[in-house]
RNA sequence: UGAUCUGUAGCUCAACGGUUAGAGCAACUGCCUUAUACGCAGCAGGCUACCGGUUCAAAUCCGGUCAGAUCAACCA
């Protein structure tokens, strides 16, 4: 143990947390704040993997600071509190980075660079950074265990990734199926919604779109539109108009779609292209858009060709659902789809009026809400355009035509425009139009992008919507808008999740298949979801000869058997069958010898084994097991025999999201490994990340759990806001704004970073990051309780207080200590609760409201004198003990916040009083409130000084009288005994902050004072409601005497409007205003007189202390220490003369000084000044 | 385009629907200090983004508009 307590020169953050890094590992101080709790009651934490094949910035610190003082914060309250870390290594931007490192595009991958050197180069690459994430963990002093963590390209990992999906496949919640994506046919490449989300995509651009006319056939169930009709013209056609800005999707048009609850009109008109008469359905809000307001009933039989306004008429109107299942002719008949039921009016609950004509043309292929309508009722599919972008031959005088100018060639024509120009003619136009709007555009193509029916594995999400938006009721969302607003919106609009990847880099898909990769028509396949890496055994391994390491079987006596089988089910075929299916195995031999082509290639070309050329065929064993690497491209070599039928992989990968969400389980590598330690870390307690995270982890996370377990996968999540740069712009490398969290750190050092992210706003709201913030947290709140310390360890180490003595009971204690002792249980108390809630910044607001304003400017200002001044007794420890604990519970409070100081702080205490064993504060409980040491009345009072103080020291100002020169004495007016009482206990200290001699009180105020009403509109407003501007007006126009009345009374019946109305004296706040020949001043109902008579005596007690004041200085300059004792020499002023005479005694104890002599003259010494006189002193060190 | 969040002093942030919207930073003027810290007092600085509504009373509640941010996207 220390005998002394540290003291330092100068506050230095980055050192004292170098130090304390160096401290926490030696004595392991994580390891051990995790061990130490063994039994206790686990705290769950998921730490969201970051990708480390990016730099760390500074927004990585604000949420990895919410994570770490969670986790502190819960392990001072006795939980124990495991944080695995973990890494998120799959995915696109790792990919990206790939590809951009080595200067290829997608295209290239398997063809100048094989896939296995890809993926090897995305494993080394995306862990590149681990080590300066490793290193920004250490030095922000997050805690996690980067030991041990969990890696999402590990096999175990993977492992379990299938087995949840196997998991999900068995529920029948994994399913592959046709859906629109966003296609290049350009880059003949379907994109990502990552992809069609980059800067620039969605371009302005100007379109040809097209009304077109649908012709409604005549039926029970359209009966009502044509009678209508009918009774103008005999012969009369009725068109649905249905609006597109993609006229080529109109070949393939198998329905329209109207809403339930539109309201659709028969309208009468000509068409104005043809001037044909016509009578079209729309939406009835649309037909201002298509209709002049002046043609409305016009006269149609004076309607020529040409004419400006086009005469029209409304002839019914009727809801949408009127119209379901009508049936029109197909407007473009080239193709007919090969199933369903077209040619339908459908209903559709995405149909809105805002534009077009509240019917919307419906083509499956090229929309995902078509394609889902058209789902629903059955009408088929027609996918007219091929994956260049080109129609099919089929399509007429457009077949082959490009439907936009994907090869940029300079001749293009617009297919639209030659469709709209068809369908004008054909009288099937009722307007064409070029309009602007935005649409997607690929990014590396600059083409615009086609939405196209593509393959791809979903997970039925939607099945358990209404168990996730249940669950997600019990989920404490911090702030909670997220968890009902965006979250929650999120849920109610869910689709199903899509799976599918067409990447390298990444967990692949489970699933194998008797059909080969590229093969359509998969009626009849059989599938299978592995869900373990053991059902692998069996599989056979096609390999080059080199990359297969393990000791296998006999692959060529295999390989043989293998084909035999195959040939054997051809045995009693015909010759033509046989020669097509059956293998020759020399012939593959042969193959084998001379080339090297993958078993994708193969696959690619058939499946037939004649083909085979690649080097080895090996089946998995459990042995070999082992050497298999769940990753492309050694999975897609693994083939399954099905009864003689070959089964391959599907080649998709799985989207990362998956891979982070199935975390709670894979980190473990349940259920293979570790079932009860995942039983016992699910569902989390607590998770934080961004809000950008809000459809990424936590709803895959979310999804998961409530699929899998039935389960919320956590029960508390706080989502950050984001971290923007000072003046509120995203930072961005392109923009160079970013902020380095090493430089931040290493200059302002990692805890005045965190207090300042955490304390500056709420973590939710996006904060604006500004270096001169943290400068300031570093000012105000450490330097101030590091100087507090300071003072503390300067006085402590003179008088020996080593906090030996017995605790001082608090009743023994002087007011003063039980008031900062007081409020330091109110705030332990606050703080406790603002972190229980998740509201950190209120935790770290109130505990810097606390250091500033109470516990250094005022108690430790105020006590000054205590601890520099009188014996070592009972006082003198009581504040010792007081300013001991409240540092010792400050460095208990902040720890989670600002881990360092407050180990810092904890230790330096420590060290020397011995108090606790711990050996760090992190292993300490969390403070816990003493209820009784809370006194509100002394708190009430402190208030009261601090205010009366305030007021005063105004008035001094006002008047100009420096503070050292004493006054006689200061009036309060007073309402009640209760205030008197309480100014009373605290006068001392009033007087001796202020420098007055006295306090008197005002207590029979009438007629002396002049006081002002104010009405008390809260306790006002609820009684008097809609009276009470009048009620105001009446109270601000009293006088003098009635609130005489109301004050002696207690009540005053006021006289509104002919009514009576009485109100108390709670009703009102009565302040004492003036008092007249006094100079005052007022703050709230406080008022404070200040005498400002400056007798000779006082005058030469204020000399007497400006004198004391200029002599320590020169002892300071001078360098002396505290006890030095002096000698004084002055020379002589006549007008100083009294004060040095009558308070020779008070200047010597004061500057320690043995004599105080006045001289007639000194020639040397140092001049100094005292109220504009000059003059020279000596001051020497007693020897 | 939509959903969500945000918009208060030059800057960063406060303000149970209730008196004259407050603090800190920065600038200026003084004061206090045997704590190299700070504080106190004064002086400035505001159409609480804008427009409406509800209410005796709106920065606060409700609509709408605008701006910024995030996420999402099938937008005819």
């Amino acid at each position: 143990m220390a005998s002394k307590y540290q003291e330092y020169n100068q506050l230095n953050l980055p050192q004292i947390e170098k130090d304390i890094l160096a401290h926490w590992e030696e004595i392991q101080a994580f390891e051990k704040s995790v061990s130490i709790r063994e039994g206790a009651t686990p705290f769950v934490f998921y730490e969201g993997p970051p990708s480390a094949n990016g730099m760390p910035g500074i927004h990585h610190v604000i949420s990895r600071t919410l994570k770490d003082l969670v986790c502190r914060y819960k392990t001072m309250n006795g939980f124990q509190v495991k944080r695995k870390g973990g890494w998120d290594t799959h995915g696109l931007p790792v990919e990206l980075g790939v590809e951009k490192m080595l200067g290829i595009t997608k295209e290239a991958i398997g063809k100048t660079i094989s896939i296995e050197d890809y993926n090897k180069a995305c494993r080394t690459e995306v862990l590149k950074f681990k080590d300066k994430w490793d290193d920004l963990t250490r030095k922000m002093g997050y805690w996690v265990d980067l030991k041990s963590p969990y890696i999402t390209f590990d096999n175990n990992y993977i492992e379990s990734l299938w087995w949840c999906l196997s998991e999900l496949y068995k529920k029948n919640l994994l399913y592959k199926s046709v859906s629109i994506q966003p296609y290049s046919p350009a880059a003949g490449t379907g994109l990502s919604s990552h992809e069609l989300n980059m800067p620039g995509c969605y371009k302005e651009v100007k379109d040809t779109t097209v009304v077109a006319m649908f012709k409604a056939i005549e039926a029970d169930n359209s009966a009502f539109l044509f009678e209508a009709a009918r009774k103008i013209a005999a012969d009369a056609e009725v068109f649905f108009m249905a609006w597109t800005t993609t006229p080529w999707t109109l070949p393939s048009n198998l329905g329209l779609t109207v809403g339930a609850n539109i309201e659709y009109t028969l309208v009468r008109t000509f068409n104005p292209y043809t001037h044909l008469p016509q009578f079209v359905v729309m939406a009835k809000d649309l037909l201002g858009k298509y209709f002049k307001q002046e043609g409305e009933d016009g006269d149609f039989a004076a309607y020529n060709e040409g004419d400006k306004i086009i005469p029209w008429q409304i002839l019914s109107v009727f809801k949408g659902s009127q119209l379901e299942n009508i049936r029109y002719e197909q407007l473009l008949p080239y193709v007919q789809p090969e199933s369903g039921d077209p040619f339908r009016v459908l209903l559709g609950d995405f149909v809105t009026t805002e534009d077009g004509t509240g019917i919307v043309h419906t083509a499956p292929a090229f929309g995902a809400d078509d394609y889902r309508v058209g789902q629903k009722y059955d009408i088929g599919i027609l996918t007219l355009v091929d994956r260049q972008g080109k129609f099919l031959d089929e399509v007429g005088e457009f077949g082959g035509r490009y439907v936009k100018n994907y090869k940029s060639d300079p001749e293009y024509k617009d297919v639209d425009v030659d469709i709209s120009v068809k369908l004008k003619k054909e009288n099937r136009a009722f307007k064409v139009e070029k309009y602007e709007h935005t649409y997607p555009h690929c990014w590396r193509t600059d083409k615009p992008v086609l939405y196209y029916p593509l393959d791809a594995w979903f997970i039925r999400t939607t099945a358990a919507k209404e168990k996730m938006v249940e669950l997600n009721k019990t989920i404490n969302w911090k702030p909670a808008t997220t968890g009902t607003g965006r979250f929650g919106n999120w849920l109610e609009n869910m689709v199903d999740w899509n799976l599918s990847r067409s990447r390298f880099w990444g967990t692949p898909l489970p699933v194998w298949r008797t059909v080969a990769v590229k093969e359509d028509s998969p009626e009849g396949a059989v599938q299978k979801c592995l869900g373990a890496k053991n059902e692998l055994v069996g599989a056979l391994l096609f390999v080059k000869k080199d990359e297969f390491k393990a000791d296998v079987l006999d692959a060529d006596s295999e390989l043989s058997k293998r084909v035999a089988a195959h040939n054997a089910q051809y045995a009693g075929k015909s010759k033509e069958e046989q020669e097509l299916f059956t293998i020759n195995i020399d012939k593959v031999r042969a193959k084998i010898q001379k080339e090297e082509i993958t078993l994708v290639d193969v696959a690619l070309a058939n499946f037939y084994l004649t083909d085979l050329v690649s080097g080895y065929c090996v089946a998995i064993t459990e042995e070999t097991l082992a050497d298999i690497d769940l990753h492309k491209p050694m999975v897609d070599n693994l083939i399954f025999d099905h009864e003689g039928q070959l089964m391959y992989r599907e080649p998709d990968l799985v989207d990362v999201w998956f891979d982070s969400g199935a975390m709670p389980y894979a980190q473990w590598h349940y259920p293979f490994d570790n079932k009860e330690e995942f039983a016992k870390s699910f569902p989390a307690d607590f998770i934080a990340e961004g809000v950008d995270q809000t459809r990424g982890w936590f709803y895959t996370l979310h999804a998961l759990g409530t699929m899998l377990f039935d389960n919320v996968a956590y029960k508390t999540v706080v989502s950050n806001g984001l971290v923007l740069d000072k003046n509120g712009v995203k930072m961005s490398k392109r923009l160079g704004n970013i902020v380095d969290p090493f430089a931040t750190l290493e200059q302002f050092g990692a805890d005045a970073t965190r207090w300042y992210l955490v304390t500056n706003a709420s973590p939710w709201d996006s904060m604006k990051f500004d270096i001169d913030g943290i400068r300031e947290v570093q000012r105000k709140l450490f330097s101030t309780l590091y100087n507090t310390y300071n003072f503390f360890a300067m006085y402590a180490n003179l008088d020996k207080f080593t906090f030996s003595e017995a605790y001082v009971p608090l009743e023994e204690r002087p007011e003063i200590d039980r008031w900062i002792i007081s409020l330091l249980n109110t705030l332990v108390k606050d703080v406790t609760g603002y972190f229980d809630d998740y509201e950190p910044t209120q935790a770290g607001r109130a505990i810097q409201s606390f250091v500033d304003e109470h516990l250094s400017n005022w108690y430790v200002r105020l006590c000054r004198r205590r601890f520099w001044k009188g014996e070592y007794a009972q006082d003198k420890i009581s504040a010792y003990q007081t300013l001991y604990e409240c540092l010792e519970t400050l460095a208990r409070l902040m720890a989670p916040v600002s881990p360092f100081f407050a180990d810092w702080l904890f230790g330096n205490l420590n060290k020397v009083s011995g108090r606790h064993a711990e050996a760090s504060v992190h292993h300490m409980l969390f403070p816990s409130e003493v209820t009784t040491a809370i006194d509100a009345d002394l708190e009430e009072r402190m208030q009261l000084a601090q205010d009366i103080s305030s007021l005063v020291l105004s008035l001094r100002k006002k008047v100009n009288i420096k503070v050292r020169q004493p006054l006689q004495k200061i009036l309060i007016p007073v309402q009640n005994l209760h205030i008197k009482e309480q100014i009373e206990k605290i006068q001392d200290l009033i007087k001796s902050e202020v420098n007055v001699k006295g306090i008197e009180y005002l207590t029979e105020t009438e007629g002396f004072i002049k006081k002002k009403i104010k009405p008390n509109y809260k306790s006002l407003g609820g009684k008097m409601g809609a009276k009470m501007k009048a009620v105001a007006a009446a109270i601000s126009a009293f006088s003098a005497a009635d609130i005489a009345s109301l004050e002696r009374n207690g009540e005053f019946i006021l006289q509104i409007d002919d009514e009576q109305l009485p109100i108390q004296l709670s009703d009102v706040e009565i302040i004492s205003e003036d008092i007249p020949g006094w100079t005052v001043a007022n703050k709230g109902a406080l008022t404070v007189a200040l005498d400002i008579t400056i007798t000779p005596e006082l005058l030469d007690e204020g000399n007497a202390r400006e004198l004391v004041n200029r002599i320590q200085k020169i002892r300071k300059d001078s360098d002396f220490e505290l006890t030095d004792r002096i000698q004084v020499k002055v020379a002589v002023i006549e007008s100083l003369k009294s004060a040095i005479i009558n308070y020779n005694d008070y200047i010597c104890t004061e500057i320690l000084a043995d004599s105080l002599e006045l001289v007639p003259e000194l020639q040397d010494g140092i001049e100094i000044e005292v109220n504009d006189l000059t003059f020279n002193v000596l001051v020497n060190k007693k020897s």
